[in-house]
RNA sequence: GCCGACGUAGCUCAAUUGGCAGAGCAACGGAUUUGUAAUCCGUAGGUUCGGGGUUCGAUUCCCCGCGUCGGCUCCA
């Protein structure tokens, strides 16, 4: 006899040994249907995974996360199939699922076309229709590799050789293709029918650029048409908001090709954006106790020498360049600039916090395969900013700075977070004790706010543990810009200190953050995030006046002026078009009012204001309207 | 950097097997005086990414370089 203790406590009792479909067949019919996997004892496990004994058991289906990923994984090991069948020559490596999809790398003597990638799409297609069993078997270990020798699958034996002798080694076949994988899978292959491959790019064996480089296939697979349709529109929607399309069609920067890669250029339109940015970011640091400061792009390489950068950094630097016969650096970040102002006097205790903030432009090598329009560049500008405070203030510190990160976050339309608090990793430098104590101060000024966070053990970088917090933008798309990290380290390295109570001299300590991190790639997430309709507070013009005839061009000209005199960002269109020709063009431009005016208009003195989604408030006086933008603009909306 | 794809007017894209480099939109000029997403006519616009090669002839084929795009952590 067999009890099976199911999620919500209840028992099922079986007299003969139960395999777990044969418990969701008991559940109910649907989901003896929907069933993909299960667990037991909190392990995942096949469908037809054999219950000897009680246990605990989840039946895994595919409206789960991970019944979604074995989808995933299942139809990686679909297209490696199809992939052996049309090309036997090619060798499998390794096929994971991954976030809304999968991959699998194969190494095959020519590249992968387009064609190729249709032709595997088919072929996964029909395998799909024969709903062919997906069987695991075990092996020793030593059998497993001669086996997979045998086959010419020499990567596959190379993760099997790198397996401790001793250990039993799972396999998985579906027809005639056997797979070396810890599962589970779905129990055939007709549960896999919503599947797309994408694209397929270089990848190394193990990751690593000295291995040899594979071709990885991506495809994305859910657990239904629908869903599928859903995600490919989304991949469209993402496409319509590609900052790098909307950046040139709404004239905000640019990149050249003459300049170099990665180096960005901000248009009329873009700088008055990042003027709003920049202009709200001082303002609520000034009132949250920030100092703000300027320092020099370059410096003398020993700069960087003193803070070991030259050391652990120096791939990410661009090369020095020679001043009367000195070497210099262009800066790839801010903090010993920081320093040094730092140490121009002898702090006390009473001094703490200090709280220096600067909009730093900082210039690092990235490889010319990872450029990519705003969001990976060469030269970008960092809402830096360092606090050097006492031990004891770590928690107060923290916790005002979360406050601020998260509070700015909200005020550019993002409102869902995710903390993640990343500890210390096995090479580090400083004490056990200051480690502890900092790790518990993160944690303590994280909870007292009320926020859950992820703990990322041994994330940390080695100069201390540190917390990132990650935004999702309005299509779901997450993104990581804010980092909070402690640093025991440059305060070492340049010997910063502080006189203590007691007279001695003390070790301060130095807090990294970023808010927005790079101006330059907020600025990308926020174009995407808005789809280019940026809120009126954001907005480069924040609305246009446009007339009907060239009779109105005094009035459209005085309401310009007027809302200008306020300091809104308003235009006239006063060309000898057609009303609906401009509407047109300042509707694409993403322009949040368009303010007609016609004769009544010019008669009672008002404005007809119509919005970007295309309603028209009717006619009302100019300062009516003015409220009300200034009131749009007040709440960032 | 590495793998693959791509590179034609400002943008989106054409151009038989290698045979005079084109269209729409944008720009510019003129006409038009218009009431809520495209008025009409005209003009100009090119070292076909750069360099080399094959050929009577190269946007097209070959080689080199540059740039752009998709990738290169997510362990069977």
């Amino acid at each position: 006899m067999v009890q099976v203790t199911l999620p919500d406590g209840s028992v099922k009792t079986f007299e003969q040994p139960v395999t777990l479909a044969g418990v969701a067949a008991a559940i109910g019919q649907g989901l003896a249907k929907a069933a993909l996997a299960g667990t037991v004892d909190g392990e995942l496990v096949d469908l037809d995974h054999l219950l000897e004994r009680d246990t605990q058991v989840t039946i895994v289906t595919a409206q789960s996360e991970a019944g979604l990923k074995i989808v995933r994984h299942s139809t990686s090991h679909l297209m490696a199939q199809a992939v052996k069948r049309l090309f036997p020559t090619a060798q499998v490596t390794i096929g994971p699922a991954v976030e809304n999809g999968f991959y699998y790398d194969f190494d095959f003597e020519r590249p992968f076309t387009p064609d190729d990638l249709a032709a595997i799409e088919a072929e996964m297609q029909a395998l799909s229709q024969q709903a062919l069993p997906v069987q695991r078997t075990e092996m020793k270990r030593n059998e497993a590799l001669s086996f997979f020798e045998a086959q010419g699958e020499l990567f596959k034996a190379e993760i099997i050789a790198a397996i401790p002798e001793e250990q039993t080694i799972s396999l998985y076949q579906q027809g005639a293709f056997v797979d070396l994988c810890r599962g589970p899978h779905v129990p055939n292959t007709s549960y896999l029918k919503a599947f797309k491959l994408l694209s397929v790019a270089g990848a190394y064996w193990r990751g690593d650029a000295r291995n040899k480089q594979l071709q990885r296939i991506y495809g994305t697979a859910w657990p239904d048409k629908k869903a599928l349709d859903g995600y490919l529109h989304q991949l469209a929607e993402a496409e319509k908001r590609d900052h790098r399309r909307l950046g040139r069609e709404l004239d905000l920067f640019s990149l050249h090709e003459e300049a170099g890669g990665g180096l960005v250029f901000w248009h009329p339109m873009g700088a008055r954006v990042r003027q709003v940015i920049e202009s709200y970011w001082k303002k609520v640091h000034v009132a949250a106790g920030y100092e703000l400061l300027f320092t020099p792009h370059i410096a003398n390489l020993d700069l960087w020498r003193t803070s070991g950068h030259l050391d652990f950094y120096q791939e990410s630097m661009f090369s020095p360049m020679l001043v009367d016969e000195q070497p210099y650096q262009i800066r790839p970040m801010n903090c010993p600039f920081h320093i040094l102002i730092y140490n121009t006097h002898l702090h006390s205790h009473r001094d703490f916090p200090l709280r220096w903030a600067e909009l730093g432009t900082v210039y690092r090598y990235e490889m010319s395969g990872v450029l990519h329009g705003l969001f990976r560049v060469r030269g970008f500008t960092q809402d830096d900013a360092h606090v050097f405070c006492r031990e004891d203030q770590i928690e107060a510190e923290i916790s005002g700075i979360l406050e601020l990160t998260l509070s700015t976050l909200q005020a550019f339309g993002f409102s869902e977070f995710e903390i993640n608090l990343s500890t210390r990793p096995a090479k580090s430098v400083g004490s056990d004790a200051i480690w502890n104590q900092a790790t518990a101060a993160l944690k303590q000024a994280i909870s007292q706010r009320g926020l859950a966070f992820v703990e990322d053990v041994g994330g940390g970088a080695f100069y201390g543990p540190k917390i990132d917090v990650k935004i999702t933008d309005t299509i779901g798309r997450k993104w990581q810009c804010s980092t909070i990290q402690l640093d025991f380290n440059l305060p070492e390295r340049f010997d910063i200190y502080y006189i203590g109570e007691d007279g001695g001299r003390k070790r301060p300590i130095m807090i990294h953050r970023a808010l927005m991190g790079s101006l330059e790639r907020f600025f990308g997430i926020l174009i995407e995030h808005y789809a280019g309709n940026f809120p009126v507070w954001l907005a480069p013009v924040q609305a246009v006046v446009l007339t009907i005839t060239d009779d109105q061009n005094d009035w459209a000209t005085e309401v310009r002026d007027r809302l200008r005199a306020l300091g809104l960002r308003v235009d006239a269109d006063l060309r000898s078009q057609k009303v609906g020709y401009k509407i047109r063009e300042h509707t694409l431009k993403r322009v949040p009012w368009l303010l007609i005016v016609g004769e009544q208009e010019k008669r009672e003195g008002a404005v007809n204001p119509r919005n970007r989604a295309g309603k028209s408030l009717g006619s009302m006086p100019v300062a009516a309207f003015a409220d009300q933008l200034l009131l749009e603009e007040t709440n960032k909306h």
